[in-house]
DNA sequence: TCCAGAACTTGACTCATTCCAGATCAGTGG
DNA sequence: CCACTGATCTGGAATGAGTCAAGTTCTGGA
C-alpha cells in the first residue's frame, strides 16, 4: 500500500507548487500512508524534518488538495484523511470499529447506476459512494 | 418537502423514548426543515418551547439517532444534518456552493453496482453514495 | 546577489460537539 | 394519586479539528 514517489521535487514543480523542506516531507509521508488524518502527516513528517508546525501542515494539506496533487477523504465522524492516489475516481470503505480507510476501485463498467435518477436541476460533478462495513482486522478479533 | 408527524408522542414510544417536550420540539423540527444542521434545529425547536440548551439538542439527536428514529447525514466539510426519511437508505446529493442537500432516491435495480469489486475481507453492511454538484439556486444565481 | 512574494511559526481563536455535576422531570410501583 | 428512581435537561467548561493574523524566513526569478 504504502507508495513512494519517484521524483518528489519534480511533482511538486509539476503542479505549479514552491518546492520546500516542509512541502517535501509532507508530500512523502502522504504517499507512505495512505488514508492517514493530518495528525499523523504531521508526525512522519517531523520525523523527517525535527520541527514542522501544526498551521503549516494544514496549509500544505490544502494546498495540494487545492491543485489536485492530493485528495481529501472526509468519512463521517472521523478527521480529514489524506491520499495522493487522484488520478482515477476511485471510492473507499470504512470500517465502523476502527475508522479505517480502505480503496476501492470503481467498478467499471457500472457507472450508470451513479447518475441520479432524480436529481432534478442538480449540475452533478461526481458521485462518491463510501461503504461502511467492519475490517478484517477487527472481524479476527470478534470472531477469535 | 417539510413534513409533520401525525403522533409524535406515540413515534417516540414505539422507538422506546421517553417523551419530553424538548424531544417532541426536536423531533417537530426536524421532521419540517429536513437536512437541517444542529443549531437551526435548535432555534427552531425554541420557538416551540422557549429554551433549550444546545447540550441538550445534541443530546436528543444522538438518542434519535441511535434508535433509528432520525438519521444523520454528515456531508464532507459541512456539520452534521438530520432527517426523518430513514424507512430506505436513499442517498444524497450536495450542492458544493452553498450546502444545500437533496435527497435522491435510491437508483433501484441497479444495486449490484454498489457491491464493491475488491472489498477483500471487508464485511459490507451499507454503501453510502453522495452526488457533488450544483443546486438549481446556486446555478441560475451564476448563469443570469 | 537581491528582492518580492510565497511559505512557515507562533499563538490566539472559531466552530461543532461532548463532558460534567447538579437540578428537574417522566413513568413505574405502590 | 404520590413517591421514587433513573433518565433527561441546564449551565458552563472542555475538547478536537481546523483557521486566522502578524511577523519572520525562505524560494525562485531578475
Amino acid at each position: 500500500m504504502p507508495q513512494s514517489i519517484a521524483d518528489p521535487t519534480a511533482l511538486l514543480r509539476d503542479y505549479g507548487l514552491r518546492v520546500t523542506a516542509a512541502r517535501l516531507a509532507v508530500l512523502s509521508a502522504v504517499a507512505s500512508q495512505p488514508h492517514a488524518p493530518a495528525d499523523e502527516i504531521a508526525t512522519a513528517a517531523r520525523e523527517h524534518l525535527g520541527a514542522l508546525s501544526t498551521a503549516a501542515v494544514y496549509e500544505v494539506l490544502n494546498a495540494f488538495t487545492e491543485v489536485g496533487l492530493v485528495r481529501r477523504v472526509e468519512p463521517a465522524g472521523s478527521p480529514a484523511r489524506y491520499e495522493t492516489r487522484t488520478a482515477d475516481n476511485h471510492h473507499h470503505a470504512v470500517c465502523r470499529r476502527c475508522g479505517a480507510v480502505r480503496d476501492i476501485d470503481c467498478a467499471v463498467g457500472l457507472a450508470p447506476c451513479l447518475e441520479p435518477s432524480n436529481a432534478i436541476g442538480f449540475v452533478i460533478e461526481q458521485a462518491e459512494v463510501t461503504w461502511w462495513g467492519i475490517c478484517v482486522n477487527c472481524n479476527d478479533s470478534t470472531t477469535s
